[in-house]
DNA sequence: GGTCATTTTTAGACAAGTCTAAATATTTTT
DNA sequence: AAAAATATTTAGACTTGTCTAAAAATGACC
């Protein structure tokens, strides 16, 4: 129906809208899909042609309910396949996007409904993210990152909001990853970062840059 | 590394090759590929340049042993994907090749060699093909079609040679599938039309266009 | 409100893959 | 072995998505 290139502008569009972005402008979609803005604006002429979103010349563009219906279901794909990927096949959290970037564009309804089904209809992906539904709802994420806590606060790690393999990788040499626990045991004023203990036994600081990336929730909680 | 119109073109060559055609015509190969004999001269120039194939003008085509390599994976990936989607997405034999299709061209050597194990390196396809090894090597089909049987032969069915929908779901009318026990009454000179007993219980009479195509074993065999 | 810097768009070109129509080889027929 | 039929290749054009370089619009500053 749409080509992976459409459908990778459209979910990169959306990303930017749920970052909090209303109008998108042809510089900042440039940049994020890596590529030049007159590229862009080619391919935003072509996809406000489709009327998957609205565009003024030199203002930039917004996703129309049939853009953002596509840009959603391509999200829902990207998820679903990075959460085979991890809990089907093995896979690690920091190698499965490059796959989902290819595996998300494969068409077939069917397809996705059987491996939702087969995966036992996951909520969130390998990273914490909420699986948008059959019906295009996104859920609010129920974490908050972890430069949001005070001491004495009992965390469960249940995602992070860098992808990188880089951070991921360092985050894993630490034995950091989703359901690890974290109590707070300070939080140092001067560089804002935080000492904790891991799984009830490893005491560890985390700088300010690594804790803004860490999501968390109340041990309590169930995800 | 290659695009998926040229692992589409080593493919169906693989292919080709063998149903026993040693060296490949423009016109075969544009037939089998759905395209013009223009397009094709075009793409086997490009192949050839790439080493992947060896060309001589106005006479054919042979896959290199590059070419050959390739080609293969590309078939391993197919009949390894068509599992999956039988085995544990529960699709049925006749919806899986057009995702296959698709699924064959996703670039992961690891995702391969993972669903290979997840899937219990298994040896054949829902259609009773072989898949591809790692090493490349393609196991020779121990199965025969059932025209080539006798009367009271006892027999399994392991696969089809006709892989469309319309011939899969008429198997699927009269039950007959992967595993069916088939016990041979007549073999009817006429019209080369075989009477059998399906599953030990239900008689059928099944016509020599549709007999062609079922792929056989004897039942003391193991698949 | 005019000048300057920045952002965005336009114009023209390129690569991949396809097509049609015409030209050229090859094979078959006589 | 020449004529006719068939197969293959070439030439030129089109589509998708990209780029560079130049032109135009916008916004900021004084």
């Amino acid at each position: 129906m749409y080509s992976f290139t459409e459908e990778n502008y459209l979910k990169t569009i959306l990303k930017l809208h749920l970052g909090g972005t209303q109008v998108i402008s042809t510089n900042v979609l440039a940049e994020s899909m890596q590529t030049k803005a007159s590229s862009v604006t080619d391919m935003i002429k072509k996809l406000a042609g489709k009327k998957l979103l609205k565009y003024e010349p030199y203002r930039g563009c917004i996703l129309t309910n049939l853009g953002k219906s596509v840009a959603v279901s391509t999200l829902r794909k990207h998820r679903l396949w990075e959460t085979f990927l991890v809990n089907t096949l093995s896979f690690s959290w920091d190698e499965v996007h490059e796959i989902a970037e290819q595996l998300e564009h494969i068409q077939s309804d069917k397809l996705i409904r059987q491996l939702d089904a087969f995966l036992g209809f996951p909520k969130h992906d390998p990273h914490g993210d909420p699986i948008p539904q059959l019906d295009g709802k996104i859920a609010a994420s129920p974490f908050f990152t972890l430069d949001q806590t005070k001491p004495q606060n009992q965390l469960v790690v249940c995602g992070v909001l860098n992808h990188t393999p880089d951070f991921l990788k360092y985050l894993s040499k630490y034995g950091i990853e989703i359901g690890s626990k974290l109590s707070i045991l300070q939080i140092n004023a001067f560089d804002r970062s935080i000492d904790l203990l891991l799984n009830e036994k490893q005491q560890l600081n985390l700088s300010n840059e690594v804790v803004k990336n860490i999501l968390v929730q109340f041990t309590h909680q169930v995800a």
